[in-house]
DNA sequence: GAATGTCACATACACTGTGTATGTCATTAG
DNA sequence: CTAATGACATACACAGTGTATGTGACATTC
């Protein structure tokens, strides 16, 4: 397996690129169900085509478009996380997150779009792989440690995830100006929530 | 006006209910998307003309399928909440609004198909008269009461409904038997963040 | 280096589902 | 009895997805 790309292939990887970062731009902008593969492949300047030929459906290139927010929205949250000790690394973690979420487009997608374009099931199935699976290991990171404790494991995930999901909601519905304070506002009541289950 | 119906209003309002009946049935086992009017007008033995003919779109059957339920939610829950301290009104509530979400149509209407048919925007659009507005009203009455700080209200609301939506969704996904433990596994916890906020 | 195969994409089409415009018949009002 | 209205059915236009097929540029093989 050569490490040198032959013309085609190199061809082939920037027309991927191009369609997964104008479909990044249009589902963030229009939203998911309101943005069609014409546009999407028109914005590119390629036919519908092309877009079948490197995903296999709308829905395979719309989660191709999370991974990559999500991937760079961990790897953002995981360097910040940098605390040896793992009450201190949440919360680092989850300042992180927050400031993530006042990105526009990793809001919208993620946290707006993603529930309604894929479904709950799928949305969630996607995320065990990013921020669900690191809310996971964050907790059970918690327990490890002594401070949360060892029982309804999942519903404290689930709990946490859906908290977290609450405040990426508002800071992706918010206007600009806004996000700070209601960021703000979030990361207080997630604290004192987290401290209510510390034990 | 006459209390009397005619013969034609009779008829007429007989098909709404028939076809909101079927919708309800459709819109909870198979979902939104997976559920054509085509389904609908034929599981009620009428026409795709008939349903247009009493509701204005497809979105619109949905919300008024949604009313429904949240109607009797409401009502069931508001009827439980009879302690006259906010506080313990609102743990009777909670209580309730746990048991309703066991029922399969309610949770996976109101939770799961609701964002994902009509969008966040126009999903929490239609809660507002519902159970966001019943949060809201508790919130406040608890804040009135003294038991929770009067600031960042609005986030305090959305705190709490997103939460109530996390056990919603965790139990509409449950199957039958695991839905004991997880509603008493979500209680739990959303006793404990409550007990937090307290002041 | 010509023949052959393969990849990246374009073109064309089938199908599903929504919404709308029009038609029809029974009931009701005057 | 006639005209109007309401409750539905029928027929159609249209958008959007997905698929089957076509085409030309590049790579491979001998």
């Amino acid at each position: 397996m050569p490490p040198v790309k032959s013309r085609r292939e190199a061809y082939s990887e920037a027309t991927r690129a191009a369609i997964l970062g104008e479909a990044t731009t249009l589902f963030a902008e229009r939203g998911y169900a309101a943005t069609s593969l014409e546009h999407v492949a028109s914005a590119t300047r390629v036919t519908r085509g092309a877009v079948y030929h490197h995903f296999a459906d709308k829905q395979a290139l719309f989660e191709a478009v999370l991974d990559a927010q999500e991937k760079q929205a961990i790897d953002e949250i995981a360097a910040a996380a940098t605390a040896t000790d793992p009450w201190d690394a949440a919360l680092l973690a989850l300042d992180a997150f927050l400031d993530k979420c006042c990105d526009p487009a990793y809001g919208r997608l993620v946290w707006q779009e993603g529930p309604t374009a894929l479904g709950w099931k799928r949305w969630r199935e996607c995320e065990e792989k990013y921020a669900y699976g690191l809310v996971e290991r964050f907790v059970h990171a918690l327990i490890d440690a002594g401070y949360l404790e060892g029982r309804a494991v999942e519903t404290t995930i689930r709990f946490s995830f859906w908290i977290l999901g609450g405040a990426g909601l508002a800071l992706a519905d918010a206007t600009d100006e806004d996000k700070p304070r209601i960021r703000d506002e979030w990361s207080y009541i997630i604290r004192r929530t987290l401290n209510a289950l510390r034990q």
